[in-house]
RNA sequence: GGGGGCAUAGCUCAGUUGGAAGAGCAACGGCCUUUUAAGCCGUAGGUCGGAGGUUCGAGCCCUCCUGCCCUCACCA
């Protein structure tokens, strides 16, 4: 304890007080009769008089000597109290003396409005029932440090109404997924997050071990192989909404571990996913935000369907001029573009990056971009019209990838052959074992589907209006802040 | 991993050419029974992210380290 700041000492000196007037600074159940928003928006005048009872935490007091305003804040909103030194008794009131900014109390008496109109609880009573022993931030500027914000979220969420309401309102999103599914006739399943091979894409997974069974497992990088067992099941219409992992970098699109929707649906194919998730988000954005138009960054996205649809050999050929399976071609402007060794590299990964230094970052508007080529798609059925080519879109938004979707690949030779494929041409970190058991299953046959995958802090982002996915997420992985963990444990 | 930037009181921020570390809010003491970022008087509060170096003298210049931000690379 000798580290502690003057602060918590001032803050410790209160909470005994306290405790010599019999008063446990940290109180248990308090049944609150109003939240301080509905309470405050809804007051009628003929509510005057009526006895509420509100709990919160103190953000703002104001003293008069012997009467006191306060600011009581609740994930609702605010709501001022009043305490009057004649009201509540001189006992009473000198614990109102002991109150800080950011304790905890519940307050029972009379709503009204003060002379000024607003609405008032004037306090009969007042429950201690959690002590603050650390000063908030400041209460007109909040918490500013995007660092401070993002380790110590509570306080950014307890400083700042905004990050409050941003993750109400991911809440509200993310329900609203489920309840457009639900709708459809989707049903919500939950597939392993454990899995002894981590496949449905090519990323380097994160490792873990099980000491009973003595095996490695694997965070999961997508829930793909198992959903599709659930079809090959009989289950036609499903989704999750669950987090998938990736060892990879972090950036303000990539988070390791991130929230992803899938949506399967047996005898759907990527036309009814391309109806069905433009239809989705609009609904979402409709239902919650209340609008579809928005603002990211210096552009204004309108999410309003049916979304444009471009091949992706043609928008290859639009902005990058570019022919996609003339591979001179393709290496002569990836070497324009600055690409390294571009003589060397396989031409998938030459599309790749001709496409991404061209194409990704300049469409903004939600477009659904179409028959990739095949080999960058090994779940994917083919397009019968071009083998070459798959039936395939991604959802290209704000300059990145919001959704990815297939006709899902259902001949589990040709299933064989593509896995083997990649294992041949995987890259260096990523899990190369071909998974029987999928296949097996997928040999007693799976029903023609549609399946889509979307990124569900991505969509967050758009509808938030935030750049960074670390500030949709309320726990962003941050590297351990260790003179954070010394000093805690000092002190504790 | 490369490049650039940031780090000053609990919080939000100033700090000039290298010459005595500041303000607002919060805190503490006092006055005050209708305030709204309450007000007035007074007090206290600092390892200037950490470690070295240059200098008569470093918050400021140099080196290294830590964390974060931006950007590039990586990343279906």
């Amino acid at each position: 304890m000798e580290n502690i700041s003057k602060f918590t000492a001032d803050r410790l000196a209160k909470l005994r007080r306290m405790r010599e007037k019999g008063i446990d600074p940290y109180g248990g159940a308090f049944p609150k009769s109003y939240d301080a928003g509905p309470l405050v928006d809804s007051y009628s005048e003929d509510q005057e008089g009526e006895s509420v009872a509100v709990a919160g935490r103190l953000m703002a007091v104001r003293s008069h000597g012997k009467s006191t305003f306060a600011d009581l804040h609740d994930w609702t909103g605010k709501v001022q109290v009043h305490f009057s030194q004649k009201r509540v008794g001189d006992e009473l009131y000198e614990v109102v003396g002991l109150l800080d900014l950011g304790d905890i109390v519940g307050v029972e008496g009379k709503v009204g409005k003060t002379r000024t109109g607003e609405v008032t609880v004037f306090a009969e009573s007042l429950t201690v029932l959690s002590k603050a022993v650390h000063p908030l931030p400041e209460k007109y500027h909040g918490l500013r440090d995007i660092e401070l914000r993002s380790r110590h979220r509570s306080l950014d969420l307890i400083a700042n109404r905004e990050s409050m309401e941003q993750a109400l309102q991911r809440s509200e999103i993310i329900a609203g997924l489920r309840g457009f599914l639900s709708e459809q006739g989707f049903i919500e399943v939950e597939t392993p997050m454990m899995q002894a091979i981590p496949g449905g894409a090519a990323a380097r997974p994160f490792i873990t071990h099980h000491n009973a069974l003595d095996i490695d497992l694997y965070l999961r990088i997508s829930p793909e192989l198992y959903l599709k067992r659930l079809l090959c099941g009989g289950m036609e219409r499903v989704f999750e909404i669950n987090r998938n992992f990736r060892n990879e970098g972090v950036s303000n699109k990539h988070n390791p571990e991130f929230t992803m929707l899938e949506v399967y649906e047996a005898y759907g194919d990527y036309e009814s996913m391309m109806r069905l998730v433009e239809e989705m988000v609009a609904t979402v954005a409709r239902d919650v935000m209340g609008r579809l138009e928005f603002t990211f960054g210096e552009h204004e996205i309108d999410l309003t369907p049916p979304w444009p649809r471009r091949r992706f050999s043609d928008i290859l050929e639009e902005y990058a001029d570019v022919e996609l399976f003339d591979g001179a071609d393709l290496r002569r402007r990836a070497t324009e573009l600055g690409v390294d060794d571009a003589d060397e590299q396989h031409h998938l990964a030459l599309i790749d990056e001709v496409f991404k230094r061209t194409v990704e970052l300049e469409i903004i508007h939600p477009t659904f971009i179409t028959h990739q080529p095949a080999e960058l798609a090994p779940l994917c059925r083919r397009s019968p019209e071009d083998p070459r080519l798959s039936e395939r879109f991604e959802v290209l938004v704000a300059g990145f990838e919001l959704a990815n979707a297939y006709t899902e690949l259902n001949d589990p030779a040709v299933q064989r052959e593509e896995f083997v494929r990649q294992l041949e041409r995987r890259d260096e970190g990523t899990v190369g074992r071909l998974d029987e058991e999928f296949l097996l299953e997928m040999e007693h046959g799976m029903p023609p589907a549609g399946g889509l995958g979307l990124g569900v802090d991505r969509l967050l982002m758009i509808l938030l209006e935030k750049t960074s996915l670390r500030d949709v997420i309320l726990f962003p992985l941050m590297r351990p802040d260790n003179s954070d963990v010394e000093s805690a444990a000092s002190s504790g």
